[in-house]
DNA sequence: GCTTACCTAACGACCGGTCGGTAATTGCCA
DNA sequence: TGGCAATTACCGACCGGTCGTTAGGTAAGC
């Protein structure tokens, strides 16, 4: 029933997530798929298009899902909470995948690599503007937006590296933790070192 | 004056950084180093003993570093806030070194693997006893420890992924906006997902 | 008979690593 | 101080193997 072009994403997932894209050869995948590794190129131009394709496919799901997420919410702390949580969920079921599309940007050739930062710059968008908004209407204290929505995706996607999902806690346990702990922070006086003078941090 | 072992680690600490370990051939380094690739095994008995080495350094660096910063240091607070402040800046101020030390792991071999894994582990447990004691003695919310250590170390060594040295933002500054993030994250009650019942938290 | 979905076989390029050799420097002994 | 072996730090050439990719063929099904 799964067509063998979905086979090919599916084993090239498992195994661009266990050992990396570099690491993986056309061989490997073909022999996770049960075919010669020929017949790889029937369904795919070429090794890194496979990448492309699961990169693209991901940030598509991911960004598609924060829209739904945020739909028919109005305050912003009650916006940005749906965000963290909506973003930490799918990093978390979609482990191997955003993994993936966060860590072997460097497989990518230029013209791929252009179309993949730039949905990931749209997606980021998306949160900075909530913490924008968040700062101006005095509910976020003002901090550096850049550094705080960085810090909080980052936070996030990293969760999809240690995150084994046979482990003691659900995702959506996690993304309550996350969720909680990312609207302290921003919530009490953030920054200091970014609005005080230039007075050493250290 | 500089040494060709050391020519030859720099070089190869850029090269990973920016192609990644298995990305980046022996020639290349050589070629980085001005020498012929045969020297090069000279210097090291193969290409992984040249990651290993970088990682091993690194995380000695790494533990030697929290050490000295909380050396003299009596409050849980104050000695939590000298670990994010040094841990971050000193993944900012050795960029290169700790990206690769936490995403080329897989480019190790078993041995090599568990004795890095051994390090990065030590070094954990001394920012979760931070926690872990902030928590007790009620200082910082009850919490899942684990998870919030987790979110602060990959917090923090995220930042080595997107800093820009000549950026307009110094590590300090950035070190101290993070502090303030974080402790406000682990103060005001963080994780009411792993404390209340088992109740769907989403 | 044309398309679909695969196969076997082979391609050149490059990989990490080894070989024997060599010029320059050093240490040691008379 | 002179002579010389040993060591250091490199080189060019080459190894077997694997890489991603391609060419050409074939059996089944619409």
């Amino acid at each position: 029933m799964p067509s063998m072009k979905q086979t090919i994403i599916e084993v090239s997932i498992d195994l661009f997530f266990r050992k990396g894209y570099f690491a993986t050869s056309i061989s490997e995948i073909a022999r996770g798929c049960g075919i010669q590794k020929a017949s790889i190129y029937y369904h795919f131009p070429g090794k890194e298009d496979i990448l492309f394709h699961i990169m693209e496919i991901t940030m598509e799901n991911l960004t598609t899902t924060l829209m739904s997420n945020l739909q028919g919410l109005t305050g912003v702390e009650e916006r940005t909470r749906a965000a963290v949580r909506g973003h930490v969920c799918f990093h978390l079921e979609h482990q191997k995948e955003t993994f993936i599309a966060s860590s072997e940007l460097r497989g990518l050739t230029e013209e791929h690599y252009r179309v993949i930062v730039a949905k990931r710059d749209a997606y980021e968008r998306i949160i900075q503007d909530l913490i924008l908004e968040g700062a101006e209407k005095g509910i976020f204290a003002k901090g550096d937006i850049k550094i705080l929505s960085y810090a909080i995706l980052t936070l996030c996607t990293a969760g999809a590296s240690w995150f084994k999902p046979s482990g003691r806690l659900s995702s959506e346990t996690i993304a309550a933790i996350y969720e909680e702990f990312i609207i302290n922070g921003l919530k009490s006086g953030s920054a200091p070192g970014a609005l005080r003078s230039q007075s050493p941090a250290a």
